[in-house]
DNA sequence: CGATCGGATATGATATGCAATCGCACCGCC
DNA sequence: GGCGGTGCGATTGCATATCATATCCGATCG
């Protein structure tokens, strides 16, 4: 029962310090200094350098031996490379997801769905995106392709932090609470071709409003 | 001077520890305790802990809160899954790398290559297998697209987990090296579409070999 | 015979201390 | 006045000791 609320130090530490870079409380490229971060949480160094490794894998913070943490620089050839990636992986996972997927996996992705809207129309910002990243993946089964789920995890975390950073949500959440009916509807029935097509322009988009957002 | 030497204990013992489950001096499954492996590489837990979330990051162990960590079993469908997610990757990221490279950046893959061969014709197995991944790693440009880069990377270190376990390295040197001075020659030529081919042409030769005789 | 409880064991985390390294100001030297 | 070596403070990396906690497994009891 203690799913949710045990959890290790150092995993509550790795959360608490990923949302504080993706919101921006941590600007990028600012040093995190591990005395300070660890009193600041109330934690003691190690879980804390756990963490850190941890994120550094995500690709959230960059850090060198004897040289500390810091929190990694956004570039515009970053977000082309990782909407890129993205590009290259995610339609065809979705496709194949949609193929194979059972009605068990269909409830679960439908869960998250909901879970999405909800965590939407109530305006719980950082909370949406966690719930949309955790949709997308579902879409992929994760018990099938853990590898391929995984890798779609980190890069869709790492999307998330350029769309944080540079795109408002004014009008996207309307459209995008659309698409992700229709994306799953055309998932759960099978039709992979539909969802593989909405999922590749979806990722497509995103990229081109980033790419303009960020300037030069 | 001590670029190779020095490092953190923590490197270190990732490495040693990478080297001991790609050869199989740990097997599949094997449960790795911590103060065990500890003594036994004469260290501290701290950062043998450090090394083994590394390896769970790379996919070769892993571990649940207190409940340890065990070396990753082997599947048939993750081979799969590992030499998909490359046959979808690799070529088109060889092809990019083959347009833009340096001059500077031709010379490095090419001393990845000569380092390769001479690994091979000495014939130490692990260390050719890890200059195998360097080389083609090298190919597309680490410095330009570092994330596709790490990610390659990972995924030939998994890859090489199959390789060394089910693939005997019999006839598959000879055509190797005749193979990687193809792909160099049209690589450094600028021949994107050729270095491509031949890449996913090895890739998917690869998979099949292994999807044989993995047997299942 | 099955379920529950409790002890042994291993991991997770803390505290403390020390050695190694880095960054930087300082200082002599050209 | 610019330049390179040098020492010092600050921070990280690692070791050790210790405690807390979760898991596993066997004994006990209904």
């Amino acid at each position: 029962m203690t799913e949710v609320l045990s959890r290790t130090v150092a995993e509550r530490v790795t959360d608490a310090l990923r949302s504080r870079i993706l919101s921006g409380g941590y600007a990028p490229g600012a040093p995190l200094r591990q005395d300070a971060v660890a009193a600041e949480l109330g934690v003691s160094r190690i879980p804390l350098r756990e963490a850190l490794n941890h994120l550094q894998a995500e690709g959230l913070v960059a850090g060198a031996a004897h040289r500390g943490f810091q929190v990694r620089g956004v570039s515009r050839a970053e977000a082309d490379e990782i909407f890129g990636l993205r590009l290259q992986l995610e339609p065809l996972a979705v496709a194949e997801g949609a193929a194979k997927a059972t009605d068990e996996e269909r409830a679960v992705a439908a869960k998250a769905l909901s879970q999405l809207n909800a965590a939407s129309t109530a305006r719980q910002l950082s909370l949406a995106a966690d719930q949309n990243r955790l949709f997308h993946v579902s879409l992929i089964l994760p018990r099938r392709s853990p590898l391929t789920a995984e890798l779609l995890n980190r890069l869709h975390a790492a999307s998330q932090r350029y769309v944080a950073l540079h795109l408002s949500p004014d009008g996207r959440d309307e459209k995008a609470k659309a698409e992700h009916e229709r994306l799953y509807d055309a998932w759960a029935s099978g039709d992979g071709q539909t969802a593989a097509g909405i999922t590749a322009e979806h990722v497509e988009r995103t990229r081109q409003d980033l790419l303009a957002a960020i300037e030069a």
